[in-house]
DNA sequence: CTTGGAATGTCAACAAGGCTGACATAAAAT
DNA sequence: ATTTTATGTCAGCCTTGTTGACATTCCAAG
């Protein structure tokens, strides 16, 4: 299966980082990627709706009453890109938009009922496959993969990613 | 940073899958593929092409002389879509698309000259950035990035994967 | 207090790149 | 001779990015 050659010399294991190597990883990150959106894709397709409105969904629940501009920074999109998936789910009574209490501009975003049950149908289907290729691997695999992944963002995500982390419903 | 709580018990070492655990797991795939992409998608920009462009010429200088056929299976589009990219490729003198040997029904697909040029500067943006995250977690890390991604795919696309994983130029 | 700028969010229009469907052509297979 | 396969093309639709223009709200300087 995958597999680096490493060595371990004086107590420092070095990696052979062969081009051969890293394309091998890119490939593995294309095509896993595929997978991992795979089954959300077909869920979201009954519905009519798109991978934006899941990434909306699933950061709206992950931070209740977050604004409009706290989830463009999340997203990395225009913020009329966010509107138009966010005027749908609205509209369709997944989400809520309530106006800021302190700041009339702003608009506190929350998951209804229904929303809160597309999202967990979502990454439920999501979190099964992430759980069954965990399990695959193996737990220090596991610890491996999220390693790696951190390294690979930029460096201002990777604030964003750790800022949410820990947090807890 | 990245961790996830194991234990071992008789020699079999298991693992806390919690939903909370899956969940950042999830969004470090999010995050990470972002930045995967990020580095390719501006050298892109600059020469007015997209991702569909990139995908097409990594496969092609994957596999020298590729069908459209093989190509689309891989890429998991449709031909009308895939055309749309190859079309521009080759009026652009990236791609050069010469009739089959044995079966003229056949298109085979090259990198040009230039057509190499510009996936060689795409592919070491991106494997620097997956060179810096390997180096960063070093090589037991990688394994297990390695491992997890695979258990990840879809059945079909790691056959796929796999028969590729080998080849050499 | 007023007024101008900054922040926030909405609407409109456009582009990339997916998709389906219909159809043409050439070559291979039957 | 007919059917199947591989490819290309046209038209049209959808999602989801983009920019530009504009309304609302807040805040701070005058």
């Amino acid at each position: 299966m995958a597999q680096s050659s490493s060595t371990t010399i004086g107590g420092e294991n070095l990696l052979f980082l062969t081009d051969e190597q890293l394309r091998k990883g890119i490939e593995a990150m294309f095509f896993a990627y595929r997978g991992f959106t795979a089954d959300p894709d077909r869920i979201l397709e009954e519905h009519g709706y798109g991978r934006a409105h899941h990434r909306a969904l699933h950061f709206i629940n992950r931070t209740h009453g977050t604004t409009v501009n706290n989830l463009l920074a999340i997203l990395g999109v225009t913020k009329q890109s966010l509107n138009r998936v966010l005027r749908t789910l609205i509209e369709d009574g997944l989400v809520e938009s309530r106006v800021g209490r302190t700041d009339r501009r702003e608009r506190n975003l929350y998951l209804t009922e229904a929303g809160c049950e597309l999202e967990r149908a979502l990454s439920e289907a999501q979190r099964e496959r992430m759980r069954a290729a965990y399990r695959a691997a193996g737990p220090q695999a596991v610890a491996g993969f999220r390693q790696v992944l951190e390294a690979m963002m930029d460096d201002e995500i990777r604030g964003q990613y750790a800022s949410l982390k820990d947090r807890r419903k």
